[in-house]
RNA sequence: GGGACGUUAGCUCAGCGGGAGAGCACUGCCUUGACAUGGCAGGGGUCACUGGUUCAAUCCCAGUACGUCCCA
């Protein structure tokens, strides 16, 4: 016997157990094997060091939702699992441990040392988020779960990094990098975070060289950086300037004369029109003094002090300091015309939160623009699709102006570029040292030693491989052939940049194929006003929190019922709680099915079904089954999740289980039987589709009947998807229908007419047709239970004083003890009669339109139609009510 | 500056050319042999605003206002 409540900490790791012990998480297996149909998911790979965030959890019951969709569908389905090994973030976070034990830090133990420190830190702690995601139920197949940094994985990078050399498309490079002056790294511009903030325009005037008393003024936000500076620009088409274009300044302090240029990049509206450049150090006035050809001068170190290339007093002062300096400086000498407050965006590292210094160093590049090409037109024809469509111009858009990707990170946790300089700095790329000798042998016409390029390659390099490299990659391998290009990858629009784009890149280079047919870009979870949920903030929602207070099974459901395609998910508390009550509803049909005897034989033949109730289950049923199904394979998740949550409460527990109670009841055995096996089966296919939405809670169930009833096959997890077979019956519908109208009618008068809900009232059904009476005598147990009714009969008129319920022809008369209270009555009678009057008004006046009936198609005109005569018989029917209730008093 | 998205019940959100929906919250009644994590009944909305297209607009188009986000 099931408990009274659903308790999902009892059972969920058993369960998950039980699962991995059957081997139904491996790809191919057990029931799908012989399946020629493929479908593989690639796990975006969490950072090594990451734990489950709400984002992960959306994104990962998403993708578990489709996997186990279609493995009961029984295609052969691999959910390929796996960490990154997040360069920085991992290094940072060894670092600080080493910090906190009072150990050496990084530089002092060296590079192997440390290494080693991270790889034990990895076995230790990271990937601690595997587990999580076998909290919520995922269904990877972890006998196949890869690290960016395994053996494997390597060999790709190294295979793709020596070929991309080798053809020209990786490349080094001395151009202005985002500088982390904290970490000490190039870091990506997507990595960089751009904060408002308040601070100041300074007007500097620069004294024109050879015109005593002659200024021109230059507006910066970065007084600093004047110790760069190597040339004034003004547009040439701004006439203030066009006299003093190709003059020279004295630059003050430094005492240079630098030139002033015209260029189109100056801003005549902007400030005084004319700008300082500091090419070395600004990534527009980079691009001017290419163009103008300036001199670069790099005024910083790699933490951000100045060097040896300004004034000797300004030598080792930090930035900040020597912007006050300068300013002051300046200042004195009579330079400074103004300060302006001034509203600018500062960029800052998001991992070491210092401002970031645009800074001239040597660094790998890949030439991304011709890679990008290939992958833009993958997504122009077709062969890879966003879902929803509208992503793929935040695609393009960044595509279009791709800029080469910095692939160099100045650390030690990475993959270690495979370049060898020789002594004179001849650089020779090489999957292995001993190759790179050889070469440089060759090179050099003698043994040579050779030293290794320090940096690593940024992690999102290996990420991009991730699709193919985890499948084998560079070996040909069964599984390669099998599920690559992958049906789906699942992830935020963040990511789109950082990750889809180079997927597709390096698949369409090195597979030939796109890695993907499908990406589904999910919403962004916000906190439950909207926000953005941050630590700082403090309205963080721990995923794992919900799972130990609702249940792993209520949390999906949130997920996939709060997934509206193009919308961000704003995350309340109190739905978790309500799938929570959802799930311990199902569980309680379940129940009353067990207390029912109805779990087994459940073998049924729907078209030898007597009873309508019966049939009409049957019919809601495969409508659910049929828009459950589409609406999965449609990645609309929310509208699957509401149409088996409506069915389940609604349907089947509202008014299925409420109508057969009276069966149950009854002395028909013969009926008996026939809806115990229904109901079992409907049970059954109901805990089949929603398993792969409640996942723990549907197998338990699964499990636990099966244990009174039929043996089962196989276990939920990989049972056959629910099949519709066409079982539709219209007439089984109108009777019901009429018979739920009817219950629901007599129980709102009952209600608004305050008839205590115990009393049972006789029923007259006045003027019924045949049909109806057939209907009420057929339905006689079942309408006295459920509108609690002591008697039903029949009579020609309506029983005066009695409650007059208009029901289609008949009205149904509930005969009170007492007088019934006639103003009430009216009152209720009349406020019918206004809702229906007011739909006669808009649909009479629409059939009197002669536009709508000549332009209007058939069908709709028809409709309004029928609406209008059955609003009409209401009508009559409620009037003729209100005239008798008049002549009562 | 360029672009995307949003504005529907008190809150969080679906819907989308022809009858305004869900969850939560709220009100009243009910411990009836599945379920109080429940049942029954109910209240609550000029679908942001202004124009246009249409026989018909919450839905399509244009603009306005407000909000959110991305890119520069």
């Amino acid at each position: 016997m099931l408990d009274k409540t659903y308790q999902p900490k009892d059972i969920e790791e058993r369960i998950y157990d039980a699962w991995e012990e059957a081997g139904a998480f491996k790809a191919g297996d057990p029931s799908s094997t012989g399946s020629d149909e493929n479908f593989c998911i690639v796990i975006p790979p969490p950072n090594v060091t990451g734990s489950l965030h709400m984002g992960h959890a959306l994104n990962n019951s998403l993708q578990d939702l489709l996997i186990r969709f279609e493995r009961m569908r029984g295609k052969n389905v691999l959910w390929q699992p796996g960490v990154d090994h997040a360069g920085i973030a991992t290094q940072m976070v060894v670092e600080r441990q080493l910090a906190e034990q009072g150990l050496p830090g990084r530089r002092e133990m060296g590079r192997e040392a440390f290494l080693e420190k991270v790889w034990a830190w990895k076995e230790e702690s990271g990937g601690t988020i595997v587990n999580q995601l076998r909290r919520l139920g995922a269904s990877c197949d972890w006998s196949r779960e890869r690290f960016t940094m395994d053996e494997g994985l390597s060999k790709a990078v190294l295979k793709v990094f020596v070929s991309l050399y080798k053809e020209g498309l990786i490349y080094k490079d001395k151009r202005l990098v985002n500088w982390d002056p904290k970490l000490l790294t190039a870091i990506s511009d997507l990595e960089v975070e751009p904060v408002e903030t308040n601070g100041h325009m300074w007007h500097f005037k620069y004294p024109i060289e050879g015109e005593e008393g002659q200024f021109i003024t230059v507006v910066t936000t970065r007084p600093e950086t004047m110790l760069g500076d190597t040339g004034v620009a003004v547009h040439p088409d701004d006439e203030r300037y066009m006299a003093l274009v190709g003059r020279m300044v004295r630059l003050p302090i430094s005492d240079r004369l630098i030139p002033i240029v015209a260029d189109e990049y100056p801003d005549p509206e902007q400030g005084s029109g004319a700008v300082k450049m500091t090419p070395a150090h600004d990534f527009n006035d980079f691009e001017v003094g290419r163009r103008q050809n300036l001199e670069m001068i790099n005024i910083f170190d790699e933490t951000a002090h100045l060097n040896e290339n300004v004034p000797e007093a300004y030598q080792g002062m930090e930035r900040f300091e020597a912007r006050k300096k300068i300013v002051a400086e300046m200042d004195a000498l009579g330079l400074l015309e103004k300060v302006e407050d001034h509203q600018l965006t500062v960029p800052y590292g998001d991992r070491s939160g210092v401002v970031i210094e645009p800074w001239l160093t040597d660094q790998w590049y890949v030439n991304a623009e011709t890679l990008a090409g290939p992958a833009i037109e993958a997504v122009k024809s077709g062969q890879t699709k966003f879902v929803p469509g509208n992503w793929d111009k935040t695609y393009f858009e960044w595509m279009n102006n791709i800029q080469p990707w910095c692939i160099s990170r100045q650390l030690w946790w990475g993959h270690q570029i495979p370049a060898w300089y020789g002594e004179d700095g001849a650089v020779f790329v090489a999957e292995s040292e001993a190759e790179a000798l050889a070469d440089a042998e060759a090179h050099y016409g003698r043994a040579v030693t050779l030293t290794r390029d320090e940096d690593v390659l940024d992690t999102w390099f290996s990420s991009a491989l991730w699709p193919f490299s985890t499948l084998g990659w560079p070996e040909n391998t069964a599984e390669l052939q099998r599920y690559y290009p992958t049906a789906t990858l699942s992830t935020a629009f963040d990511i789109i940049f950082f990750w889809v784009a180079r997927m597709m890149m390096m698949g369409l280079h090195f597979m030939k194929e796109v890695p993907f047919d499908t990406v589904y870009i999910h919403a962004l979870v916000r906190d439950e006003h909207g926000k953005k949920m941050s630590k700082s903030k403090g309205n963080v929602v721990d995923p794992l929190e919900l799972i130990d207070e609702y249940g792993a099974d209520a949390l999906r459901f949130t997920m996939a019922a709060m997934a509206a395609q193009g919308r961000d998910v704003n995350m309340n508390v109190s739905r978790v709680a309500g799938y929570r009550n959802f799930a311990t509803k199902l569980w309680n049909a379940a129940r009353f099915a067990e207390m029912n005897g109805c779990v087994g034989p459940g073998e049924i033949s729907p078209g030898d079904l007597k009873s309508s109730l019966n049939r009409w289950i049957l019919s809601e049923l495969e409508g659910t089954i049929t828009s459950v199904t589409a609406s999965i394979e449609a990645y609309r998740f929310n509208e699957a999740a509401s149409g088996v949550y409506h069915f389940i409460w609604h349907t089947y527990c509202d008014w299925y289980v409420e109508l057969s109670k009276p069966v149950f009841s009854g002395a028909d055995k013969a009926l008996i039987t026939e809806t115990r096996a229904v109901t079992a089966h409907v049970l059954d296919e109901m805990i089949k589709l929603l398993h792969p939405f409640m996942p723990f809670m549907t197998e338990e169930l699964w499990q636990r009947l099966g244990e009174q009833g039929r043996k089962r096959e196989t276990m939920l997890i990989t049972a056959p998807w629910p099949k519709v077979s066409g079982v539709e019956d219209a007439s089984a519908a109108a009777e019901i229908n009429w018979l739920i109208a009817l219950i629901s009618d007599i129980r709102s008068a009952r209600s608004e007419m305050n008839v205590p809900a115990g009393a049972k009232l006789a029923l007259v059904m006045a003027h019924a047709n045949d049909e109806t009476i057939a209907r009420a005598e057929k339905f006689d147990g079942t309408l006295k239970q459920m509108a609690r009714l002591s008697d039903i009969s029949f009579d020609a008129s309506v029983p005066k004083g009695s409650l007059q319920i208009v029901c289609g022809e008949a009205v149904a008369c509930l005969k009170l003890e007492g007088v019934i209270d006639v103003g009430a009555e009216t009152e209720r009678l009349n406020k019918e009669l206004g809702k229906v009057s007011g739909e006669i008004k808009k649909l009479s006046g629409k059939l009197s339109n002669e536009q709508f009936l000549s332009k209007a198609p058939a069908n709709v005109v028809e409709e309004q139609k029928r609406r209008l005569a059955e609003e009409g018989e209401q009508k009559e029917q409620l009037e003729a009510a209100l005239k008798r209730l008049a002549e009562l008093s």
